[in-house]
DNA sequence: TATTGTTATACTCTATAACTATA
DNA sequence: TATAGTTATAGAGTATAACAATA
């Protein structure tokens, strides 16, 4: 399990330089690239970041008062506001994953045997690893 | 890749959940676990955890408040300070581990083979990824 | 001169609790 | 009553810059 920890926080750290080579905290880069797969609400946003729902306020100011994301009214329910990328929050995302590619370059170091396995393996391990988080022992 | 970047991240919830579990943040769990291993100076704990050797002095002096570590100091170079753990924050981390097992199941629920595997293909991998950290491109 | 650890400062992320506006 | 989002508050982690003690 040491060695799942430590490609885990390797990957993370590679992630963070990337964000932060573009001016973006690991938490601003998830969220805009949550916010350009798809407009999404504020209470979808602290579900993704495993936070309370109060933080994505503070968050998502900082993210507008830069211009790459917007709150939209809710289309049904007046009380849900659905953050959206802006043009320059998409193209700020882009340039993070054109960045990412260099880490993702690791992989393809890899025989395709090998990363077709790895991939299998680790998709099956991911929903008992989530349900652990999820039990609270 | 997603699925290296969901399984690290479902691993470290699980950490954080059990840490917490144990009036601990993911940090100070990751420290205390370090200092069990052996004790160590304040620089090399800045490595370990990837951040400015300035933080830690909070970071250390949180867990020496609270009886989980001590101070000592360097035996030849006088300017560095062993952090050590107390008995109290060997328990405190044995007790973590022990938590941590019921999340370590998820791997047991695959098969052995499977779990070789999985175990040199991340081996093969770390080095590429820490490596690509390290370049900044 | 260089290095170890600390301090001061400012920012971000985090949880809790109390609030509003809707539903 | 319940839910979506906000505000206020406090604590923890982070980087930068400047400093003292030691090498």
């Amino acid at each position: 399990m040491d060695v799942i920890a430590a490609v885990g926080g390797a990957y993370y750290q590679d992630f963070a330089a990337v964000a932060a080579r573009h001016g973006l905290t690991p938490v601003q880069a998830k969220v805009l690239g949550a916010a350009v797969r798809a407009p999404l609400p504020m209470r979808a946003l602290a579900e993704a970041l495993v936070c309370d729902a109060s933080n994505v306020t503070g968050i998502v100011d900082r993210l507008e008062a830069r211009g790459l994301v917007r709150r939209e009214a809710g289309p049904q329910d007046r009380r849900v506001k659905i953050v959206t990328a802006t043009d320059e929050g998409r193209e700020a995302i882009l340039a993070v994953r054109e960045d990412m590619k260099s880490v993702h370059d690791a992989l393809d170091r890899l025989d395709a045997s090998e990363r077709d396995t790895l991939h299998e393996i680790l998709q099956k391990l991911l929903p008992e690893l989530s349900q652990a988080s999820a039990q609270g022992h």
